[in-house]
DNA sequence: GACGTAGTAGACAGACTTGTCTACATAACA
DNA sequence: TGTTATGTAGACAAGTCTGTCTACTACGTC
């Protein structure tokens, strides 16, 4: 994914600053770890500003994950048509997630474990979210009757090895296992 | 999984009952979003008792990851004997514990999102955990040159399946993906 | 009878949380 | 010229966090 947060000038209004600062501190580490008055400091914005543009950290956490949602997706399909298009472009195409220096997993998972009982809202995004990734991986099969279960499957299995390459903290044994998932479930079967 | 916590009655001791306490807290809220006086007030006990047996957090934090994966890990064995011992059994075991009324994903994997920055030990705990898992369904398989891989790539699919369970809040769509990868992974290839 | 262990209640320190408020500056535009 | 939008600095409220400390109680065992 795309390392490289879009330098955070003074070009930039304030609100992209904003929302450019928690995008990184959130992702990086945890969103309730990190305070909104960090999120401030570090933008280099004034409290009254921030609260103009945010009123609550759950609008920020909101926006967040809708930005990162935006963003995510952005980095996936091209990332899959850079390595060919095909389904065999999934796991080339995460393994250039997996090691990247700023890599912590999925932002979606991350943010369900940590929010999910007390703002149910972040369950409905991660839930869209992941269809849509269920969606453009279905893009990758052949048609076929049995083409949106196995997308259903091959997402679940790409969400395993997010999990995996997150606290192994080295892509291998994830990329194989889905590797492995993968062709089975392809070359095979009819 | 076992939602019964197993009576904490003023019979045990104020180590077990903060133990227990912390158990069913850190697992349904979250462990940042549980404070230690939560804790305290819930188990009926005296801070000074309580740091006298976990002198800070953290180390409360690593016994209750420790204490999770013993019970957690019996309850697996024990569900997967019940429903008929064989890699068939995977499926409804699962469905045992992503029914159940607390269930809120797997512990391990929502610690490593909440904590895997600051608190490293967690990382390594989770290794620990889903190895053992991974072994315990390896014992699920025939033997075969690819018995191991086999065990890797369905504990990758488990993984997904818990994640997608908890996100989505009904264990269907995970369990029939879960299927699908589990008999395109067996019945099939030599 | 003295000592160690395990327990109680609750005040306190010091840091950090989110969010509000006052008071002021600058630029665009009607 | 006056209004609106956007920005600044920073004090403050009210709460929460982890962790320490004093002072006292009860039980079992050597």
């Amino acid at each position: 994914m795309q390392t490289i947060t879009p330098s955070i000038s003074q070009m930039r209004s304030a609100r992209d600053r904003i929302l450019l600062i928690a995008y990184d501190l959130f992702y990086r580490e945890g969103i309730r770890a990190t305070g909104i008055d960090r999120v401030i400091a570090e933008s280099g914005v004034a409290k009254v500003t921030f609260y103009r543009h945010f009123p609550s950290k759950n609008v920020l956490i909101h926006e967040f994950l809708e930005y990162r949602h935006q963003r995510w997706m952005a980095w996936f399909v091209d990332a899959l048509q850079r390595h060919g298009g095909g389904v065999k472009a999934l796991s080339p195409a995460l393994a250039e997630w997996f090691t990247d220096q700023g890599f912590r997993g999925c932002a979606f998972i991350n943010s369900v474990g940590e929010l999910g009982t007390s703002l149910p809202e972040v369950l409905e995004i991660t839930r869209r979210h992941k269809n849509e990734m269920t969606d453009v991986i279905a893009n990758l099969l052949p048609t076929s009757r049995h083409r949106k279960q196995d997308a259903q499957a091959l997402a679940l299995a790409v969400d395993g090895a997010i999990i995996r390459a997150q606290y192994d903290q080295t892509p291998d044994a994830a990329l194989t296992a889905l590797e492995v998932i993968q062709k089975s479930l392809l070359n095979i079967k009819k």
